[in-house]
RNA sequence: UCCAGCGUAGCUCAGUGGUAGAGCGGUCGGCUGUUAACCGAUUGGUCGUAGGUUCGAAUCCUACCGCUGGAGCCA
């Protein structure tokens, strides 16, 4: 048996000519029936839009054809040709038509819209959905646009460990990684606790939270690098912006302090921007209809505008004077709730904010003390509707203030042996933020719940996929 | 984890103490180069689960499960 090629949808319907002979494979939308033929829309996600095929009548296997439902799977072989139709461009004439999948009529996809609570509830068929085809469409360019962005400016991927022996990196809870089984009495001591020496790495390990420790090290020795990677947390939070599994994007860089690293992170965000504007129009223009009607509004409002730029004081100075009813207290000292980082936002800057010297108090270890000895070099990039999107610092490089420092915060600093070293030998100014790839899609796509820009989201009580 | 709300047909939802409903989908028929096609008929239910109140519960009460929104923690 002998095919074409099959062609995707996307480049057959970007054709400048007619084709005598195409062959497209993929997954029925919809089908109506006419006198003498039937229309079958054709989708294999290489596109938002479908292909029309006319099946004729004189289909060997029309009876078939004609049975086709939603959800289907066929291979198609014909001509494509100018649609006499409105609404397309091309479509294409079948001359034969092959059921691979039939789909039983329980098939819970419709033409109809569906909400997102009920996709989520059919996760492995969702990405056969308008909004979820969209979406992981643009997460992979946005994939791309990442590494070209880094590429372009000389930093040099770097790859992190994902199970880590450090279970202070300063932030969120850790999930165990072990081999032991806690039932055994044999992975225990005589104490009856658990024996880290008789587990696999012979000493307590954990999903990394974050790989900014890892990639200073690499800084320090390839100047400026990237990491990105899974990042896991098991916090217990139950909101549309938390998941325990994510991605997170941290470029770390030497010879560099919070200025620049403020400068490339506001960089960053409009590059992403732009990028999804300048090669998933399609997909925009969905979520723009169906998702949030303000979205192109907003995000060509962002890369058009520059940032705005406040230290934690001026911030808190603002707020205090805005006026407004917070629930929460605003003072000096004290960590911006999220209805204050919205005030903000979206309320006094109508833009994105990157707020940075905070007290040193509310930040971790290794954030860079200023002059002032009260504040750290640490900053929050904010954005309307997501809040914090980026979070980043320049790092201690000297050597006693980052020990103090350790100390103050409870920690035993000969536990960070290797941390500290890269402060005994040749140390440098140097600076790294994080950014959380799938926050960065919501805010680009509109998109309210985090659970749906990750194709199989991991949340606590929820793993089924 | 805390606060609030919601679970009724494959999907979206109405029904708020007295015979379980509509639209869409599916099926059958009609019409038709259609565009979330249209017209007619038909199919489809353990009303989240378990108790309780009542002559009678989808409806009221309790517990549990699930989902959603908000908060905290954060990216």
């Amino acid at each position: 048996m002998t095919y074409l090629s099959p062609t995707p949808i996307k480049d057959a319907l970007r054709s400048n000519a007619p084709i005598d002979a195409v062959r497209l494979q993929g997954w029925v939308r919809t089908r109506r029936d006419s006198k003498d033929f039937s229309f079958i829309e054709l989708n294999d996600g290489s596109s938002l839009r479908n292909l029309q095929i006319i099946a004729r009548n004189t289909l060997s296997n029309y009876a078939d054809v004609q049975r086709l439902t939603t959800g289907a799977s066929i291979a198609v072989s014909g001509a494509l040709v100018a649609s006499q139709g409105k609404g397309q461009k091309w479509e294409l004439v079948a001359d034969k038509i092959e059921v691979i999948g039939t789909a039983e009529d329980s098939y819970p996809l419709q033409k109809k819209g569906h909400t997102p609570e009920f996709l989520r509830e059919i996760a492995h068929l969702r990405p056969r959905s308008n909004l979820f085809s969209s979406i992981l469409r643009v997460r992979s360019r946005l994939a791309f646009a990442v590494h070209e962005f880094f590429q372009d400016r000389g930093f040099i991927y770097v790859h992190t460990p994902i199970i880590t022996g450090s279970d202070c990196e300063g932030a969120g809870e850790l999930f165990r990684v072990t081999t032991l089984d806690p039932a055994a009495a044999e992975s225990r001591t005589t104490d009856g606790e658990i024996d880290y020496k008789k587990d696999f790495f012979a000493r307590p390990t954990y999903l990394t939270v974050s790989g900014q420790l890892e990639a200073e090290a690499l800084a320090l020795a390839l100047s400026k690098v990237y990491t990105f990677g899974p990042t896991f947390r098991a916090e217990n939070s139950n909101t549309s912006r938390h998941a325990s599994e994510f991605w997170m994007i941290e470029p770390e860089m030497a010879f560099c302090d919070l200025n620049g690293n403020m400068t490339l992170a506001e960089e960053f965000v409009k590059y992403l921007i732009a990028d999804a504007r300048k090669h998933c129009p399609d997909e925009m223009e969905l979520f723009a209809k169906f998702v949030d009607k303000e979205l192109l509004v907003r995000i060509d409002f962002v890369v058009e505008r520059p940032f705005q730029r406040i230290t934690y004081s001026d911030a808190v100075d603002l707020l205090k004077k805005s006026g407004e009813k917070f629930e929460f207290p605003i003072d000096y000292g004290l960590n911006l709730q999220s209805e204050h980082e919205r005030w903000l936002t979206e309320k006094h800057f109508k833009c994105p904010v990157t707020v940075f010297n905070f007290p040193k108090e509310i930040k971790p270890f290794y954030m860079r003390l200023n002059e002032d000895g009260k504040t750290v070099a640490a900053m929050d990039l904010l954005v309307p509707g997501i809040g914090e999107i980026v979070g980043g610092s320049q790092r201690e490089e000297r050597l006693e203030v980052l020990q103090e420092n350790m100390r103050r915060h409870d920690m035993v600093p000969a536990d960070y042996k290797w941390y500290l070293d890269l402060r005994r030998y040749g140390t440098a100014p140097h600076s790294g933020f994080g950014l959380g790839f799938e926050r960065m899609l919501m805010f680009i796509t509109g998109v309210p719940n985090i659970r749906d820009v990750i194709p199989f989201a991991r949340t606590p009580g929820s793993a089924e996929f």
